[in-house]
DNA sequence: AGAGTGACTGCAT
DNA sequence: AATGCAGCCACTC
């Protein structure tokens, strides 16, 4: 009696995110199929928080690499994880973003 | 049932 | 090149 709702599709794909990597909104909206809806993707993560098992959200950040969810974790939170899996933040943002960018929708195409 | 909100992105000026 | 505006879809009140 699942009431599947597209959140748990978001979320199944930021699950798959690879520790030491990040993916931008836009990248899973487009794996889903609604890339023009790159907010859903975010408002999914909103509620990521009450999802389980939890979601690394901290991996996903805008196309600029830059971490807007990280004033919805409070604080530092965000940069603190990203830098505990090898990722260098700065400034909030994500350095050599294209580097450790993950795309699902190449990724989980293999 | 209708209107409002939102952790974004792309195009236009 | 940089800034501003509009579009987009699902969820909640």
């Amino acid at each position: 009696m699942p009431d599947y709702s597209f959140f748990d599709n978001v979320y199944d794909v930021a699950r798959q995110i690879p520790a030491g990597r990040v993916t931008s909104y836009g990248a899973i909206a487009h794996y889903l199929g609604t890339k023009g809806s790159s907010r859903m993707v975010g408002y999914a993560m909103q509620a990521s928080g009450a999802a389980h098992p939890p979601v690394p959200a901290h991996r996903v950040v805008n196309r600029q690499g830059l971490l807007t969810a990280k004033a919805h974790f409070g604080g530092d939170t965000m940069q603190r994880l990203l830098e505990a899996e090898g990722i260098k933040v700065k400034d909030d943002q994500v350095q050599d973003f294209k580097t450790v960018f993950w795309d699902p929708s190449i990724e989980l195409a293999l």
